[in-house]
RNA sequence: GGCUAGGUGGCAGAAUGGUUAUGCAGCGGCCUGCAAAGCCGUCUAUGCCGGUUCGAUUCCGACCCUAGCCUCCA
């Protein structure tokens, strides 16, 4: 039994798809105005985890996540830049399919594209009219009457009354209440439009995830998901368009994620404590690193980005990794992997609302499991079933993808040794070990030491290395 | 001001009404020519004050502190 916390209720409850079998989910994807900062990695990372596991434990899984591709910011930038909005757009998407497949997250079952929802977006629009929740303003623009929608408040545990005492926002005389929001605005020179029955002009920002997921998903399906700065205003509106138009129960699981912090702040673009996903790829030993760190601590708590922090998500992996050199990567023909122990608890962990910090813990098990029989000397056979439940198991967070030796020989730096030049070091060593040569042994060994090769020296002669 | 979340050992981070994860770092030992890696052992903790209880880090209340939302934001 799936445990998922429902920021509706805020309570954990019972997964129980709709459709028996499969669950359909929907989070809110990024947009697409710049490369996406190591927050947004988080919450692609942890729906992308979500996914695996439902998966993992038999259900058909429809993920969506959109991409916002009409918004200010793009229309902005590509002002700025002196180019379409569309080929903004454009690149900064091809730029994030990029990231996130170094992150490991695997292509949802759609990604629509605002743009191309905008025939349903007017529809939507229309219907809300008609039932009587929205508007068309003086100024042209549609708003979203939220008075006349009475749960209006209940995902972000708010009341209009306590919105209102402390609104910050420009008192809009076009609107009825300064919380109604745009549906629809009316066309600005210079500025993309589309043509309506309100005129011409171009959608809001949250009806357009409300369109998109009643398109894809339909009026009622199981999880919604997204940043917890999402939470108000956006998925409150969303429930009131999606709710008003359709009549329908929309999403069963609203789900959050946490914050990554930067000095316990929030990171945002106006204090400038920021960093994008594509930066940090670049500072990293490998991507998996960032999604470690990113699963290490439960998805809905805050947590803090740092540079010692991600080298202690690398040290994490690393002793995994380690546990795993040597083995076969494959499991010998015919052999089937016998699911074990670490199997049920590592279970049992996701299941209670996906806590993949114990589940790590259960992967670290695993590989002190490991670690112990090659020490007392058991051979590939009787490892081969713990080092593939340990690869199974992580596989379903998206790490230890890679093969073991290439993680520890990988990282080479610019003007690096080669790994022939390695070899012919470790050969001319090993000599020297034969003669008691001890002096020119560890002479050898500072060397390749200075070089950010490790040299470690196993039973038998053999003598292995990585790169530090 | 309103609402929400949280304060766990040197660091990160789970869990739990009583036997106290996991990783990193430290210390001792084994292994090694010496190391490295690994293994074994081991030291540090539950913001503060009350209450309930045989017993609370865990439940309840007050307080202090931190962060977030109330404005575009994953």
């Amino acid at each position: 039994m799936i445990r998922i916390h429902n920021s509706l209720t805020g309570q954990k409850q019972e997964l129980k798809p709709v459709e028996p079998g499969h669950v359909r989910m929907y989070s809110c994807g990024i947009t697409v105005y710049d490369y996406f900062h190591v927050g947004n990695a988080r919450m692609l990372v942890v729906f992308d985890m979500v996914s695996r596991y439902l998966r993992h434990r038999g259900y058909r899984v429809t993920y969506v996540r959109n991409i916002t591709d009409v918004d200010d910011k793009i229309i902005n930038r590509a002002r700025e830049a002196g180019i379409d909005w569309r080929a903004h757009a454009k690149k900064f998407t091809d730029a994030m399919h990029e990231d996130l497949a170094a992150l490991g997250c695997l292509p949802p079952e759609k990604e629509p594209k605002a743009s191309e929802y905008i025939d349903e977006m007017l529809t939507m629009i229309g219907q809300l009219i008609d039932n009587g929740y929205a508007y068309q303003a003086s100024n042209g623009d549609v708003m979203y009457d939220v008075h006349k929608f009475a749960p209006y408040g209940k995902l972000s545990g708010k009341k209009l009354d306590d919105l209102r005492a402390g609104a910050r926002v420009e008192v809009d005389t076009a609107k009825r209440d300064p919380l109604d929001f745009v549906l629809w605005k009316s066309a600005k020179p210079g500025e993309p439009a589309w043509p309506s029955r309100w005129g011409d002009g171009r959608p809001g920002w949250h009806i357009e995830c409300s369109a998109m997921s009643t398109k894809e998903l339909g009026e009622h399906f199981d999880i919604h998901g997204g940043g917890l700065d999402l939470k108000f205003p956006h998925h409150e509106n969303e429930i009131a368009q999606t709710c008003g138009a359709t009549g329908g129960k929309f999403a069963e699981i609203w789900m959050h994620n946490g914050f990554l912090n930067i000095d316990n702040e929030k990171m945002s673009k106006s204090l400038g404590n920021f960093f994008t996903t594509r930066e940090v790829l670049a500072k990293i030993k490998h991507p998996e690193v960032l999604r470690f760190f990113l699963l290490s601590s439960h998805y809905r708590g805050p947590m803090n980005y740092s540079p010692d922090q991600l080298e202690q998500a690398e040290a994490g992996l690393t002793r995994l990794y380690t546990a795993l050199r040597g083995v076969p990567e494959e499991m010998p023909a015919g052999v089937q992997l016998t699911p074990g122990s670490a199997t049920t608890a590592f279970n049992e962990s996701m299941d209670d609302d996906f806590n993949t910090p114990e589940a790590i813990a259960v992967l670290q098990g695993l590989a002190r499991e490991l670690n112990t029989a090659k020490s007392s000397g058991a051979g590939n056979a009787a490892l081969a079933n713990t080092a593939g439940e340990l690869r199974a198991l992580a596989g379903v967070l998206g790490i230890l993808r890679v093969p073991a030796e290439q993680w520890f020989r990988g990282g080479a730096a610019e003007g690096a040794l080669s790994d022939a030049d390695i070899d012919a070091r470790i050969a001319a060593r090993l000599a020297a070990r034969k003669a008691k040569n001890w002096a020119e042994s560890d002479r050898i060994r500072d060397e390749l030491a200075a070089a950010k090769v490790i040299l470690e020296d196993k039973a038998g002669g053999v003598t292995t290395w990585r790169r530090a």
